[in-house]
RNA sequence: GCGAGAAUGGCGGAAUGGCAGACGCGCCGGACUUAGGAUCCGGUGGGGCAACCCGUGGGGGUUCGAAUCCCCCUUCUCGCACCA
């Protein structure tokens, strides 16, 4: 057993084949079609690579792979998310540098992504934090400065103490930042900020365009929130000059206006409140402000709070006097942070209506009780002089148009959408390529003072004042500009602006002029397939796609969008062993017994849990463990054979056993594992008619299954393959040349090793890809199920496209069949060709 | 609460109107050898062990025929959640 299949041997040989050869180098080559495959590069954190970073990358790697075999110019680039926290932390923690830890990740990710056998484009990897990388954020960040897109602004943003810096929106969920799991609050600060809201339309409008799961694209919509309505202009009553405007959807229903609402952040709130009501309303907004977001909003479910400022408003539509409350259920940060409240038509108004005894004024007739619920349905406008009798899309648009007459108001489109909060407080970021002149007004840098570097620092944390960390660097913060005393901005940008245009990046990744060459961007452009978690449905992938058309406006790029299509894959988790105390243990220190699990040393029983692998739960399972026992092409295979690429799914190492039994299989219908060289019964022998159609099925299964991403299938088929081919003393050398072109995408190494032994010529890597023959498909003799009243009684060979009327005599005939037939009468024959012949019968 | 998706053997899954459970794991039996986290062969949805019956979360419907289409319900997953 000398020669027994080791993918220990000739996996890193065909590796250093590869990197040798620079085999799978992206060459723009106008003769050929390109492609341009993606996978979301990683963060390369310190515990290096778990088996769920493969899922995305191996699947990537099949159909780059493929592509290249049917001839087309394939990108397949990849790449390090360097900037973030973790290295700060890390960096902190160990008081070393976060470039050196980050520098130390990417050796260790670099060498188990080679161990993995992926045909990367090694010359193109990118790196966010390389100065030669960050100058062209800096200078795509001058563009939207530029083009006022950036824009510093007193904000109220999330603070999260424990991180000691601001977080976006979307970092904050449930109160908490994601990350971290760190409580948030509230602050003000002076922060960059960038107009995302002025592509809101672009950004919906062009999801259309795009080959996304409708989930994503759905959730991109939620978070844009588009909806249509009016402003409406509120006079203050007996105050002159005093007055505010409110967002609504629902115009028609201005007459059943009963009170309006102002946020308690809303600037007018002092203005207007009376002074027997002031020491309220001020004791109001002061306990409003100190809860969070998530605290009013739980709060609010079970009781609407909210205090009477003592002052009123005017109705537009009617003249009428209605009182003007601060309430915190109206958000600041939402349409013009105050509302109109209609409590017969709407839910939430309904509720503070009830629990403060305000009137209900029903304007649209829905045949319910509006005094016990609100309507919001269709119906027709009623108690409003206007537009009585109309239904709600002409009242709506009545009532709009005579606001705007007089005006008092206007339709208006509102997002949800905010605009994205740019600044972090952090050391390990691009800095801002701006100073602030003595008189605090902003200055751009110019180009050519591009990349501003990040200071050399040794201490990372921010100032005990809370100063960003870059404060600390007081040489490289004061410097002179043309004469001035400038300071730098100390802020830094967040980990989201690297990743927003490294696919670019990838195109022309040396480019020393611009951020990537005009003719590489429309040659490689857009990204064909991007493959990458859901997690990043509406932050990355929102704000990369708001880059991208930044610089299509610029011209830089010649597509509206960044990803043509875009692939989910499923989260991989894995099993997890607790004590009843709640402590976790390692997979290896726990045993089966019988139907539970118990702690091998101890006894003590465990209940065994699939969760998503984390260190704290001890299931992480490491993918170069998997490949130092059964290969990488054991790991690739079985990473896809799992299930479907978009279903989340459980990891177990027993499964990777099979996918390696199969390689063996076919390394010995290959090699002679005595001598070591080609099986006796290899030979240019025809191809019998079922390993043929097995063949030809392969082929097909993968083809198709590759085109439409549906990569799990195929390998059963490669399976069925093998098992047939197996024992057999003919093995033709032209079936192995087919079946090891489709298996190389998943198996590369073994396939390449094959390739060679055979002696055929060329590489497996460079195909050609087989096409699969229908007529090979189809059998002669088939298996034709035969039913009497749809229930299965017998099944028959026939010959291939047998006439029906011999078919079904045929299928009469059989015993079985003429037991069932007794005493009855067939009053139907159902045939399907090749398949099923249904007799239905009645009693005779 | 609203929206989307899912539920199939002991497990991962296959079949998208035509023989449910392909392929693999696990398990059972055997071979080789003798202790391997190895390999090979056979079996494996449940009941009867034959005929046959039951079976794709539950209930109803359409159809000659339903895992697949329609309606109702249950459970789970994901997303959103005072957005006026």
């Amino acid at each position: 057993m000398q020669h027994r299949y080791d993918p220990a041997t000739i996996e890193p040989r065909w590796q250093a084949y590869w990197k040798a050869h620079r085999s799978f180098r992206a060459i723009e080559d106008p003769s050929k079609p390109k492609y341009y495959v993606l996978c979301m590069f990683p963060y390369p954190s310190g515990a290096g690579l778990h088996v769920g970073h493969p899922e995305s990358y191996t699947a990537v790697d099949i159909v780059a792979r493929y592509r290249r075999q049917r001839g087309y110019a394939v990108l397949n680039p990849i790449g390090f998310d360097a900037f973030g926290l973790p290295a700060e932390r890390a960096a902190v923690r160990e008081g070393r540098h976060p470039r050196e830890i980050i520098e130390e990740n990417i050796v260790t990710f670099t060498r188990q992504l080679e161990r993995l056998g992926f045909s990367f484009d090694w010359d193109r990897c990118v790196d966010t934090s390389d100065p030669e990388y960050y100058r062209w954020t800096q200078w795509i960040f001058r563009k939207m400065v530029e083009r006022g897109l950036a824009y510093l602004a007193k904000v109220p943003v999330y603070w999260c103490p424990a991180q000691k810096t601001v977080l976006a929106n979307e970092e904050v969920q449930d109160g908490v930042y994601v990350e971290t799991g760190d409580p948030v609050e509230r602050r003000t600060m002076r922060q960059w900020m960038l107009r995302i809201t002025s592509y809101a339309e672009r950004l919906l409008e062009d999801l259309e365009s795009l080959d996304w799961p409708e989930n994503v694209k759905e959730m991109q919509r939620n978070w844009i929130g588009r909806s249509e309505g009016a402003m409406v202009t509120f006079a203050v009553a007996d105050a002159p000059g005093l007055s505010f405007e409110v967002f609504t959807t629902r115009p028609d229903t201005l007459y059943g206006a009963t009170w309006c609402v102002l946020a308690p952040e809303h600037p007018l709130v002092e203005a207007v409140t009376t002074p027997e009501r002031a020491a309220e309303v001020s004791d109001y907004v002061a306990r409003a402000r100190q809860r969070s977001d998530m605290e009013r909003v739980v709060a609010a479910e079970k009781e609407k709070t909210g205090v009477f400022t003592g002052a009123f408003a005017v109705n537009p539509a009617n003249g009428e006097r209605i009182p003007i409350w601060v309430a915190d259920y109206v958000l600041v940060t939402y349409g013009t942070g105050a509302i109109m409240a209609v409590p017969a038509h709407d839910e939430r108004d309904h509720a503070f209506a009830r629990t403060f005894g305000l009137p209900i004024v029903e304007v649209v007739s829905g045949g319910r009780d509006v005094q016990a619920e609100a309507w919001t349905g269709d119906g027709v406008a009623v108690n409003s002089p206007l537009i009585d009798g109309l239904a709600v899309e002409a009242a709506k648009a009545r009532i709009t148009a005579w606001l705007e007459e007089r005006g008092l108001g206007r339709a208006k489109v509102q997002y949800k959408l905010r605009d994205w909060l740019f600044s972090r407080q952090r050391y390990w970021g691009e800095p801002f390529p701006v100073v602030f002149e003595p008189d605090g007004s902003i200055r751009l840098l110019p180009e050519d003072a591009l990349p501003v570097p990040i200071p050399e620092l040794d201490d990372f944390r921010p100032t005990e004042d809370c100063q960003p960390p870059l404060a600390r660097a007081t040489d490289w913060i004061e410097v002179d500009w043309d004469g001035h005393r400038c300071l730098r901005e100390s802020n830094t940008m967040p980990q989201w602006a690297g990743s927003c245009w490294y696919y670019l990046r990838y195109m022309d990744p040396h480019n020393d002029r611009l951020p990537v060459d005009a003719a590489k961007e429309a040659y490689w452009g857009p990204v064909d397939l991007y493959i990458g978690g859901v997690e990043h449905a509406v932050t990355h992938l929102l704000y990369a796609r708001f880059w991208h058309k930044v610089l299509y406006d610029v011209g830089l790029v010649h597509t509206k969008e960044p990803f043509q299509r875009l692939f989910n894959q499923g989260m991989i988790l894995a099993f997890s062993y607790r004590d009843a105390a709640g402590k976790y243990y390692h997979p290896d220190e726990v045993e089966q017994r019988g139907d539970v699990f118990v702690v091998r040393k101890t006894g003590a029983p465990v209940e065994a849990q699939i969760e998503k692998m984390s260190k704290s739960k001890r299931n992480v399972v490491d993918p170069l463990e998997i490949v130092d026992r059964y290969g990488a092409d054991a790991l690739r295979m079985y990473e896809m054979f799992m299930g479907p690429l978009e279903q989340v799914k459980p990891w177990q190492t027993s499964g990777v056993q099979g996918v390696h039994r199969f390689l063996q299989r076919l390394w010995r219908l290959v090699v002679d594992e005595e001598t070591g060289g080609l099986k006796p019964a290899v030979g240019d022998h025809p191809i019998p008619r079922d390993l043929g159609r097995a063949l030809h099925l392969t082929i097909r299964e993968t083809t198709e299954g590759i085109e439409t991403i549906r990569l799990n299938t195929p390998i059963s088929r490669m399976m069925e393959f093998v098992n047939l081919a197996t024992g057999r003393d003919r093995v033709p050398r032209e079936a192995l040349r087919a079946f090891l072109a489709v298996l190389s995408p998943y198996a590369p190494h073994i396939a390449e090793e094959l390739w060679e032994r055979l002696g055929l010529p060329g590489r497996a890597a460079d195909g050609p890809w087989p096409a699969w023959d229908p007529a090979m498909l189809v059998e002669d003799l088939v298996e034709v199920a035969v039913q009497v009243q749809g229930r299965l009684r017998a099944t028959l060979q026939a010959p291939r496209d047998l006439p029906r009327p011999e078919l079904v005599e045929r299928a009469k005939a059989h015993p079985n069949v003429v037991r069932h037939l007794e005493g009855k009468v067939v009053v139907r024959e159902i045939v399907v060709p090749n398949r099923l012949v249904n007799l239905v019968v009645r009693p005779g």
